[in-house]
DNA sequence: TTCATGGTTCGATCTCCATCGAAGCATTGT
DNA sequence: ACAATGCTTCGATGGAGATCGAACCATGAA
């Protein structure tokens, strides 16, 4: 009947700072242990039993028991872009109390958004992608598709576009930048795009945390292949 | 330093059952007193101030005193954005446990996403548009806007287009639907429709709640203007 | 002025829940 | 078999914060 518990039931969950932590810890898409995360959040292992029960209770998370460790990750993309999209409302109205810390500029420039880039250099190559006319609007589930260019392009990099189609996943959609306030790619491309630009050695993903640093050949690479017009 | 606070703090203040009642009231957009709120969500006066001013604290509220009135309403269209992404949430992996009250059909048809129109009657338009090519991938701020046919289009309907790019606000942007997991339109376009539709009595607002109506006429109206392929 | 209404502040109460230690279960290794 | 590691459950403790009544300020009406 009423909206409002549904938005309390969500919020209940991202509003414990413990919690919070294990949810910004996981928006790096790895899989982390239920130690590695109550090392995270600053907790003992009981108490991160029990948020991490919670959270799986509320569909944040999904686990897969392998061996005697038990593996936790985001229950989806969507999970993450919500996450970020909170984040981006926090950023905003943080007003003059913007806690900028020593990570902020690196995680500006580029991190994970649980499975695909983030940052700035996310932004640029959404740009460059839409100012060549390599994406559409389509009729597609994430609204949004690949033109025959854009095909031919993505090709060309090396990416096999057919598995990626293959999927019910959407290929491409659009997630909201919390840092720069403007669209970058998500959807199976997007992450096809990071794991292709990790395998390529441009960009290196932190052991822990979801900074990404782009190497000198990769910045160079990057640029050529996503001009600003 | 660390990303997890950011989401303790908004979460936090959705995660309350009172917050959560008023903030999904304004997502009606309707701007409404302190003693409104407070009985849309249940609570007495004090409490509701007490919640009012971490809301306005957090930024997510932001208030208009008019006489001995203090009129509160969302910060902006993207609080009500990230608002609806929650719901999406909590709708989703709500999975068997789907609380469908009797109001909730009517809220899958059409109800109001702070400024802008949601749920079926809002995707079919979005595709509509989008099938007849009217909307295009733009370097806009909201990263896409209309074809020339598009604001041919818009005019015919009677809309005043230039009014609506003066602004430095977004045109077109896109908004994830809650309850149809797809695209609508949002964006001063977007909230422009909604009015325009309510001007012409094809679309009738509750007086409280987001719900809107689709009268006999407007029906037929929107049916005709915005054709499913 | 005097009254009434809308809102806020204050102080006290009370409920909820995060936290941790200890004990228990499961799985792997020796 | 036994030990060790990863994780969970249980029970008790403590603290944060939601709630309300009463008093207080502000604005408008009589």
């Amino acid at each position: 009947m009423k909206e409002g518990p549904d938005i309390a039931r969500i919020g209940a969950l991202m509003g414990d700072p413990a919690r919070a932590n294990i949810l910004g810890a996981l928006l790096s898409g790895k899989a982390l242990t239920a130690t590695e995360l109550a090392a995270e959040a600053g907790i003992t292992g009981p108490t991160a039993s029990s948020h991490l029960k919670k959270l799986m209770e509320g569909g944040l998370l999904t686990q897969a028991k392998q061996g005697r460790h038990r593996y936790f990750t985001l229950a989806g993309p969507e999970v993450g872009a919500v996450l970020e999209a909170v984040m981006g409302l926090a950023a905003r109205r943080g007003h003059l109390r913007t806690r900028t810390g020593p990570k902020d500029p690196a995680m500006r420039a580029a991190r994970v958004c649980y499975d695909h880039l983030a940052g700035d250099m996310a932004v640029r190559i959404f740009d460059s992608l839409q100012a060549r006319d390599f994406l559409a609007i389509s009729k597609d589930k994430g609204g949004f598709g690949l033109t025959e260019a854009g095909s031919g392009f993505v090709r060309e990099i090396g990416i096999d576009l057919d598995a990626l189609t293959s999927g019910r996943r959407p290929l491409c959609r659009v997630c909201l930048d919390w840092s720069e306030r403007r669209n970058h790619l998500a959807g199976s491309l997007g992450a096809a795009f990071l794991t292709h630009f990790v395998d390529q050695g441009w960009l290196r993903r932190e052991k822990t945390g979801r900074i990404v640093h782009i190497s000198p050949k990769g910045q160079a690479e990057l640029k050529a292949l996503f001009p600003v017009v």
